[in-house]
RNA sequence: GUGGCCGUAGCUCAGUUGGUUAGAGCGCCAGGUUGUGGCCCUGGAGGUCGGGGGUUCAAGUCCCCUCGGUCACCCCA
């Protein structure tokens, strides 16, 4: 016999999105795909899981999400093979595998999988949408991929999201603002926190994330990349601010904004959602990243992109209350009383018209089967008892209104019902 | 990976210094109305008290371990 154990559950930092919650993931999902679909933006579907050397050379072996958090495995036959731990990567794989005709956009929507300590709003599995452009460099590019983003999130009903902008330049110049960035650090290294004291000289990028005041007031000071730009990656990027202004995208120059992985260049943004005081405000980011297809093996193309979280999407909209949950709800509820015949093929032959029908069944009684209708929402009652069965008709009834109750003849019933769900009373006739 | 807080019905929560068969509200089911929902009344179903071990005559309550959630660090979506 089984010992007693504790029953089975989703796994941690996982979670199941049932019924009616995950209509607000369809319709997001929905709105997501109309809007970047106006920009000619196509989905990309791409395997969950990759050979785990594409994240190690794309992403960077040194990377936290990499060297810590990566779901990795030995398949049965030997490989090394890793859960994709964001949605970059494997697109611009299939890019260079399959070179399509550039500039090549593509949005996904997709579950990552990052091995970390679970709260709300960060997850072992969770979702992100995004687009991602290969093979061109053209600024007016990054303008149009922000603001695709910051579109979106006003087709939530968001308003509280801020954008930060940030260029990180190219390989031609940012060694020397590294250099410089390290020499400055290392000058005030007794005012940083215990942490990055000892770990500037390695990455001092990393420093200027540290989200403590002892190293927040020395960064605040600190060289900023923006100024060692060199003439291309300047003009670059102030054509990206100036398209951005163009088009009435607020956003602030943050150059302190270094995100973690390591195939950005140039362009960086990120979206924080200020109705969320949790740690994990992050709602959305990305930017350029020039290297990466010759990274993984491809020829030297250009792209760009971002990934929005799906969780922390939703979690922003209920702090601002925007993206209310909006279930679908039936155009009839039928009821049957006479066996559930009726209910068959008459919800059957509503559904065949294009209406949206449901209705009861172990022969509950028509209390039960009434209760049922007026929980789902329907708009209207199909009533079927004994003897509107004998006289061949249904009495359809009006739930949410003041249209009379009418028994119509069988043949009738889908034409009424479309009537009064299209908002006219339709009079005894 | 480290530390704080939390874990009782589907949901939100009571449960007094450890003391008989663990409660409420909401939700669900049924009846009141042998064919008409919403309001109301009555009744009912539903719980390995996260899991395991220990202390005790006795553990939801105390101790240890573990799992999960949450918050912070870290990192990011």
């Amino acid at each position: 016999m089984a010992e007693a154990q504790a029953p089975l559950r989703a796994p941690k930092g996982t979670q199941d999105v049932l019924w009616p919650e995950s209509t607000r993931w369809a319709e997001l999902v929905a709105r997501f795909a109309r809007r970047v679909g106006l920009a000619g933006y196509g989905l990309a579907l791409t395997p969950l899981f990759e050979e785990a050397r594409l994240f190690r050379r794309g992403i960077g072996e040194e990377s936290e999400v990499v060297g810590k958090e990566m779901y990795e495995f030995t398949d049965r036959g030997g490989r090394d093979m890793a859960l994709r731990p964001e949605g970059t990567a494997p697109v611009v794989r299939a890019f260079v595998q399959h070179h399509p005709p550039v500039p090549w956009k593509a949005w996904y929507v997709t579950p990552a999988f990052r091995y970390e300590q679970p709260q709300a709003g960060r997850y072992r599995q969770h979702h992100q949408l995004g687009v991602e452009v290969l093979g061109t460099d053209d600024p007016d590019l990054d303008v149009e991929v922000v603001s695709l983003a910051a579109a979106f999130y006003g087709d939530l009903g968001l308003r509280r999201v801020e954008l930060s902008v940030n260029s990180m330049g190219c390989a031609e110049d940012r060694p020397a603002y590294v250099a410089a960035l390290r020499e400055y650090l290392a000058s005030r290294r007794d005012e940083l926190c215990d942490e990055h004291r000892g770990r500037l000289e390695a990455n001092p990028l990393r420093v200027l994330d540290c989200k403590r005041p002892r190293c927040r007031a020395v960064t605040e000071e600190a060289p900023r990349m923006v100024d060692f730009l060199d003439e291309a990656c300047a003009a670059h990027f102030g054509r990206v601010r100036a398209g951005l202004d163009a088009l009435g995208v607020a956003h602030r120059l943050e150059p302190r904004l270094v995100r973690g992985l390591d195939y950005y260049t140039r362009t960086t943004f990120e979206f924080a959602a200020t109705a969320l005081d949790t740690a994990q405000n992050a709602v959305g980011g990305g930017g350029r990243y020039n290297g990466l297809a010759e990274a993984i093996g491809g020829p030297p193309t250009p792209g760009i992109g971002f990934g929005i979280g799906i969780e922390r999407l939703l979690l922003a909209c209920d702090a601002e209350g925007a993206f209310p949950l909006a279930p679908p709800v039936p155009d009839a509820f039928v009821v049957d009383l006479t066996g559930g015949e009726v209910a068959r093929d008459l919800a059957e032959e509503l559904r065949r018209a294009g209406l949206a029908a449901e209705r009861a069944f172990d022969g509950r009684s028509a209390k039960a089967q009434l209760r049922q209708a007026d929980r789902s929402g329907a708009r209207l009652a199909v009533i079927v008892g004994a003897e509107e069965l004998a006289a061949g008709t249904a009495r359809v009834k009006d739930l949410r209104g003041t249209a009379p109750e009418l028994a119509v003849a069988r043949a009738a019933v889908v034409e009424r019902v479309r009537a009064l769900v299209a908002g006219r009373e339709g009079g005894p006739s």
